[in-house]
DNA sequence: ATTATCTATAGATCTATAGATAATGC
DNA sequence: ATTATCTATAGATCTATAGATAATGC
């Protein structure tokens, strides 16, 4: 079993790996960006990676994938029936991990690396993290507490918002990420229009 | 004024420069496939670009910035007084456009150009897209009808939510942008929940 | 012996420059 | 003469490979 090396180094390249390359995207990362980060030499991946940066991304994602699963899952079962809590719940488990840029991984990302393995991401992320918010949303439409017109839409909207507030954050604003979560969950939920 | 060469050529370099860079984002879009669309060689995109790649970008961006600017002012003055109207043609001007990703231009295309050049971008994009949503939102407080709470955060909430539309719609989804825009505003602006 | 690094370097790709060529408009 | 391309090529950067080195665990 070839796959089964582990230790100490190749943790810590995964998870550098993983945050500049959810960050910046494929392309923009280079070997020498991660090695630097490292305090190791671009050649040193390659005894990680011998088949190079594309399998290493492979491996980042599929690790990230895995990881936004088992997290939403927990955070789900975690919160209780009630609909609007399993979603902000949700939210508060994709707020504390580094944001999905759903957008620039199926534009231009995957459009860099091999197609199957593209195709193969592609399905990884949907599965892992728009799938069960979906399921979320399908429930409340069924037991009455919601009227989603297309759930599958919504929920990938939902990914898209919180990883907005990122960027948004950054930018210009003052509060808290947990804050701005919640105020977007609710808001959206209860709708913008004033009702008296 | 060396700025006005004009000509066919040079609006079909800015042209398929645009769709690409917005598509794709800085880095992964090679001047190879910029002159690849356009059938020249990569060295004839100096003539019109003497400074490179990274002016290239930055003229592209600008013009985007400008159009988006000058379409959604209209789309909002031809809206009439209703917010929820003048935001529904916002967003119908915005997915008439090449979807922006605002995340992956504040956390990958920028970062890898001039910091000063960079920085006069992020201003760009706020002014020509944020700012005009964000009025709508403050003046649908003012007015009384609507009760959004953070205006600045919603604003570039909505434009992540359009720009959501067209990686979702590519991906699975078999309805038009014009009808997921509107679903999706609706929803918004309504709340998810269900009332009696 | 295995693990994880290194140095040195090859090879590919990407950006950029110099100077030639061809077409058009004076 | 100006405009917009081209060919040829330089120089920089990026990915990848070969083989050496050092540390650790038998």
């Amino acid at each position: 079993m070839p796959e089964e090396k582990s230790g100490y180094g190749l943790e810590r390249l995964l998870h550098v790996a993983e945050t500049l390359f959810m960050e910046r995207g494929y392309s923009a990362v280079k070997l020498r960006h991660i090695a630097q980060e490292l305090g190791i030499k671009e050649s040193s991946i390659y005894y990680h990676f011998p088949q190079g940066k594309e399998s290493l991304f492979i491996a980042v994602m599929n690790r990230n994938f895995a990881r936004h699963h088992a997290g939403i899952k927990q955070a789900i079962g975690d919160a209780g029936e009630d609909w609007v809590a399993q979603l902000r719940a949700v939210g508060h488990w994709l707020i504390s991990q580094p944001p999905i840029d759903v957008m620039r991984m199926s534009k231009s990302d995957l459009p860099s690396i091999d197609s199957v393995a593209s195709f193969e991401l592609e399905e990884g992320i949907y599965e892992a993290v728009n799938a069960p918010i979906r399921q979320i949303l399908e429930r409340a439409n069924l037991q009455g507490k919601a009227n989603i017109p297309d759930c599958d839409l919504v929920a990938g909207i939902f990914v898209g918002m919180v990883s907005s507030i990122d960027v948004i954050k950054g930018a210009w604003n003052p509060k808290s990420k947990m804050e701005m979560v919640d105020i977007l969950i609710d808001t959206w939920v209860n709708g913008l229009v004033l009702r008296r």
